[in-house]
DNA sequence: AAGTCTGCCAACCGCACAAGT
DNA sequence: GACTTGTGCGGTTGGCAGACT
């Protein structure tokens, strides 16, 4: 039986401290993210490697974006979780600068009692079922190519990834949407780990809703 | 002003998976 | 192939702050 990583006695939970975040910088600046494992200790931090894991991710990296979410941000959220379901870091790595814990958070705070209140069940919303919440953008026109580009952006390309005005939504999708699924991506997208955009092209080719 | 309720969010926990041995 | 180890992910919860009574 694997041992947890956390078992040690003295080891600080809860909130981090100012001082906590300051030596985590200051160590992964100096010696970067190699192992959390071993980090908390050559840190001279009194915490689990997750939890420094977690904290260096979630807020302490230089480009995250806090604050308010946009409409162009939560229209995408609820069409990337209509087409992926609760995949937090995928969806996440969809919208620039945002983590999987704060998608996941909007979600469950905000998007899910908006959607209950439209009488919608948001663990079950279907692509052509998903309201108009904000009026913006004119919807792009959807292509497999452009789908296809939104699930394989060329790494350090910011570019070509947002001209491609990608969508989810395929001319397959589009044909039995009865309302306009505005699914316009035009907030540029982050690069997601090459495998993990493999297995997602795939499980979309299975479903249809992207050519192969 | 004090007590209670509610919502939000930071962070923990357990599990799954990949890589290494 | 079996096992160990480290990392990543998603579900859940505890605590804080503001709203309400």
């Amino acid at each position: 039986m694997r041992k947890p990583c956390c078992e040690e006695q003295g080891t600080n939970k809860g909130v981090w401290s100012r001082l906590e975040d300051k030596k985590l910088v200051d160590y992964i600046r100096l010696h970067g993210e190699d192992c959390w494992r071993s980090l908390p200790k050559a840190a001279d931090l009194h915490r689990c490697g997750k939890s420094c894991r977690l904290t260096r991710i979630n807020y302490l990296k230089p480009d995250i974006k806090r604050g308010n979410f946009t409409p162009d941000e939560e229209d995408l959220i609820i069409k990337l979780h209509a087409l992926l379901g609760n995949r937090w870091s995928l969806i996440a790595g969809r919208l620039p600068d945002r983590t999987d814990n704060e998608v996941k958070n909007y979600w469950n705070t905000q998007i899910r009692k908006k959607l209950m209140k439209m009488g919608m069940d948001p663990d079950n919303l279907k692509m052509n079922q998903i309201p108009q919440l904000h009026f913006h953008n004119q919807p792009q026109q959807c292509t497999s190519a452009s789908m296809d580009k939104a699930f394989n952006p060329v790494n350090g390309d910011a570019d070509v990834v947002s001209d491609a005005g990608s969508c989810l939504e395929d001319d397959t999708m589009s044909a039995d949407s009865s309302n306009d699924l505005n699914l316009d991506l035009n907030v540029a997208f982050s690069s997601p780990s090459p495998t993990v955009v493999a297995g997602e092209q795939k499980k979309l080719e299975n479903t249809g809703i992207l050519e192969s």
